[in-house]
DNA sequence: CGCTTTCTTGAGTAGATTCAAGTAAAGTGG
DNA sequence: CCACTTTACTTGAATCTACTCAAGAAAGCG
């Protein structure tokens, strides 16, 4: 059977024994939760129950601050966990919102003690996961404090774009985009006004455009250039 | 005998049991590593050996772009582990560097997975740990993208405050604060000029100072109110 | 004590914002 | 299927936050 995006995710730092995938299609098969796009699936400040491995669909996890400020702070994609800080907090420090159509299988946090006896490498593997996300983290923060505009907005592009290619979600050279301008300037620390220009800009030059919904890149290489783009955080234990 | 900074870091999210506490003694006491202040532990782009836990110090982890602009991170405190990616990438992704003098007890990567097995709370208080890195940096994000240049140093150094007090590095109202305006802006997304001018507003302004090498919070309440500053990501799971 | 690094302050500038108005696109209901 | 409403996007002009350049003062170091 050909691996899942979902199972992808899962399977990019270790190899999976028979029983480890199967234990994962059990899951699967037990209960998925579906959300439609832009519904809030934990709410900021609310106790957290269980997480959940998105199995399809994209999420963004965000905060907002009182005078309505928000800050997108990741992704997650197909193969991920939303909802795993609840070990650490009981109350969620943000909120995760769907993007697209989901379908979400829970993984309860009470039985992640259980998990981590039956199948250790199950939860090693979402360690290293959680490793991988810091990594995320640590480039939006280089993004945000030391890149300007156009290079912010070239960098979430390509990453987006090798995030989802990583997961075999790219049917072409031009992907969905279920993103508005106003939810890009969040990623980006910018206001959409300015996104709206930015986008010209990248239009004008060739570089990229998004139309429709959708991502094009043209010039993959002036785009990793203009915003000096290296994928090795995205990438394997290379 | 008194639980040090180190162990308090530890100690946080579960109560150890006695075999948990001498194994982390045992740690210690069979080789403890000590650094210069200002000398990198990590290098960019470089192959990883071992991690280690904070046991003195301080350390920011950071990153350099070609062009010369760094952007840091995150700050290490005692008790808290640096390097542990290297269970998820080979080579670093970002460098290390002690702000004061510090001593490093070694925690070998190769053995994480015989500590796992012998000691699963302590791998436990560790995934944890990671978890509240992780709640750092997204609070870091929210810094950079979306609070002004006031709000941003007021956060950190709300933040910064806050993490000594936690371990117990606060000696009186006043701290120690191993940091030049250049880090501090590299922080925070700024430039050093332009966080001597916010120094200046908030000593002006009667909330805080920094004045050799030392932090004093005079208005802790005003502080906080033109922060927004929300001290939940920093503590335990309450 | 001289040398270097760090900090301060001023003046001019640029990257990004705000406000505002108009256009295009996407739903909604008759 | 079309008129209506709403949401998303575009563009211009004025403004502001934060930057650059520069030069001097203060502090740390050998």
């Amino acid at each position: 059977m050909k691996p899942s995006a979902f199972e992808k995710g899962f399977d990019a730092p270790l190899d999976l024994t028979r029983a480890e995938h199967d234990a994962l299609r059990h899951l699967q098969a037990l209960e998925v939760h579906e959300h439609e796009p832009r519904v809030t699936i934990f709410r900021q400040n609310a106790r957290y129950g269980t997480a959940y491995i998105v199995k399809a669909g994209w999420l963004a996890e965000m905060r907002i601050l009182r005078d309505g400020r928000r800050q997108i702070q990741n992704f997650r994609l197909p193969g991920e966990v939303i909802g795993l800080d609840g070990l650490a907090y009981s109350k969620s420090l943000f909120a995760v919102m769907s993007l697209t159509r989901v379908e979400l299988v829970p993984l309860p946090l009470e039985s992640f003690e259980d998990l981590q006896q039956r199948y250790p490498r199950l939860a090693a593997i979402i360690f290293v996961q959680t490793l991988r996300t810091e990594a995320v983290l640590r480039e939006w923060e280089v993004n945000l404090g030391r890149r300007n505009g156009f290079e912010r907005l070239a960098h979430l592009l390509l990453e987006l774009h090798r995030r989802l290619s990583l997961r075999g979600l790219i049917d072409d050279s031009s992907t969905d985009l279920p993103l508005t301008q106003e939810e890009l300037a969040d990623c980006l620390g910018l206001t959409s006004v300015y996104v709206s220009r930015l986008l010209k800009c990248l239009r004008e030059e060739g570089l990229a455009e998004i139309a429709g919904r959708r991502l094009v890149i043209h010039d993959w290489d002036g785009l990793r250039r203009s915003a000096g783009f290296d994928p090795r955080y995205l990438e394997g234990s290379a």
